[in-house]
DNA sequence: AAAAAAC
């Protein structure tokens, strides 16, 4: 089966092949054909399913085909996050290059003036967050009566965030007669009432959680102690031991995820940091800094767990063990796309233990234990000489797997000794070759003294790291 | 409990 056999126009099929796809994915097989007959569907699936390209490529040729010059605009897609919303505006223009389609993206965070501007100039496509089309409507600057194809995308997650009213009533601005398609990872009952209230006879097609199915993802917990200070040691400890290419750290907490990224690069990493505190253009720019690859690690908040396509991330590590086991589902899934292999580890301090039963239950399998060896490390490498940043940053394996089969134990890197604690960090004294972090000067300064325990070895050896740490 | 989303 391939792509050709769906009905696809022949400038689509050349847009699909030019972007490098050969077999479209299960729920493409099962969408496309019918969404091109324009009937309703109900999309069983997340996002790393190929969920958006199902939509989008039929809406490409449906849109296409219908062309008269665009007054009004004449379909919409719902996205519950800003960045999922750009993500899909990224999906038309690659598969739309043959195509004139002219689309706008409503969100949020951004000045109103440019969308308001590409409305007036008429549209085909809508691509928008609840609230800031909410708002555009109330102002009077679109007019939804000539949406006749309406996507709501991630219907569940629309559903945590309270969006549902915002739907509803969006839905009653839309004709009667219009094609609608539903897309959702779970069908709780509200969302089951939605569909059955918005859609009209709908097709049903559903993919497997590409969590529960997804055996490119090798899964692993960490045990370690409570405190924040011990979860960045250990932290650390994997990103130095796994040869981390690309790698995303998931936080439940925006605070966390400030902190974290600072300590990071305090310790010479390269990393940039998502949540929604951050303007709209701080989080664009953020992202890009990780998917150009200026830097390779990214500190997220929930913002970025669900449906973030991101190329080649190998490794993806849960700081906090997430509070719904659905998070950890759409978390991992930022790797192991598209076939390629990935690594998820979860650090689990004893706080954490009852979420990941709940992860556990969800995905149905156990997952694997391994022990973070602390040893005695600290203590037998008190040899000043021991310089320590380009080690830490390099990503070579410190230790070969060595282990009993059933048990991993990853050692802790060698370091330097802890000296007395020093008002002034140590690494600012140069010798690291942490020239590039200078330019991080000013923020140093305002540096405020409860972000002393980040600087990890200028205090005192933490008693975890003498223990053996893990089931 | 957290985060997200309009100004």
């Amino acid at each position: 089966m391939s792509f050709a056999d769906l009905g696809l126009s022949d400038e689509l099929l050349r847009a699909v092949t030019d972007s490098g796809y050969t077999e479209p994915t299960p729920i493409q097989r099962q969408a496309i054909p019918s969404v091109l007959m324009g009937k309703d569907l109900i999309g069983i699936a997340q996002t790393g399913t190929g969920k958006t390209a199902a939509f989008v490529l039929p809406m490409i040729d449906i849109l296409g085909e219908g062309r008269t010059r665009a007054l009004m605009p004449r379909s919409l897609i719902l996205e519950p996050t800003r960045e999922l919303a750009a993500q899909v505006a990224e999906n038309f223009e690659k598969y739309g290059t043959n195509h004139k389609l002219s689309m706008a993206l409503l969100i949020g965070g951004v000045q109103m003036g440019d969308q308001v501007k590409a409305l007036e100039k008429g549209v085909d496509v809508l691509i928008a967050t609840p609230g800031r089309l909410m708002d555009l409507f109330g102002r009077g600057k679109i007019l939804l009566t000539g949406c006749s194809l309406l996507v709501i995308d991630e219907a569940d997650r629309m559903l945590d965030m309270g969006f549902i009213p915002d739907i509803e009533e969006i839905c009653t601005k839309l004709p009667k007669n219009r094609q609608t398609l539903l897309f959702s990872a779970t069908m709780p009952p509200v969302i089951k009432k939605l569909a059955d209230k918005f859609l009209n006879d709908p097709k049903r097609v559903e993919v497997a959680r590409p969590a529960s199915a997804n055996i490119n993802i090798t899964q692993r917990i960490v045990e370690v102690p409570g405190s924040a200070f011990a979860k960045r040691e250990v932290l650390r400890m994997l990103l130095t031991q796994d040869d981390v290419q690309t790698g995303i750290i998931f936080c439940n907490r925006k605070t966390t995820v400030r902190e974290l990224n600072k300590s990071l690069k305090k310790h010479g990493y390269r990393s940039a940091e998502i949540h929604g505190d951050m303007d709209q253009p701080a989080r664009i720019a953020e992202l890009e800094r990780f998917k150009k690859g200026d830097v390779n690690i990214l500190v997220a908040s929930d913002v970025a767990a669900r449906g973030l396509d991101i190329k080649g991330v190998s490794h993806v590590y849960n700081f906090d063990a997430p509070w719904h086991p659905d998070d950890y589902v759409h978390r991992i899934g930022r790797t192991g796309r598209a076939g390629a292999t990935g690594i998820a580890y979860t650090l689990v301090a004893p706080d954490d233990a009852e979420n990941i039963a709940e992860i556990e239950k969800l995905t149905g399998h156990k997952i694997e234990r391994v022990k973070v060896a602390g040893g005695a490390a600290p203590r037998d490498t008190e040899s000043p000489k021991r310089e320590s940043g380009s080690r830490r940053r390099g990503g070579r394996k410190v230790e070969a797997e060595a282990e009993a089969p059933a048990e991993r134990v990853i050692e802790a890197p060698k370091r330097e000794p802890a000296p007395v604690r020093d008002a002034e960090p140590r690494r600012e004294r140069g010798g690291r070759g942490r020239d590039r972090d200078d330019q991080h000067a000013p923020r140093r300064q305002s540096r405020a003294p409860q972000d002393e325990p980040d600087d990890g070895w200028n205090g005192p050896i933490p008693d975890f790291l003498n223990y053996t740490l893990g089931a």
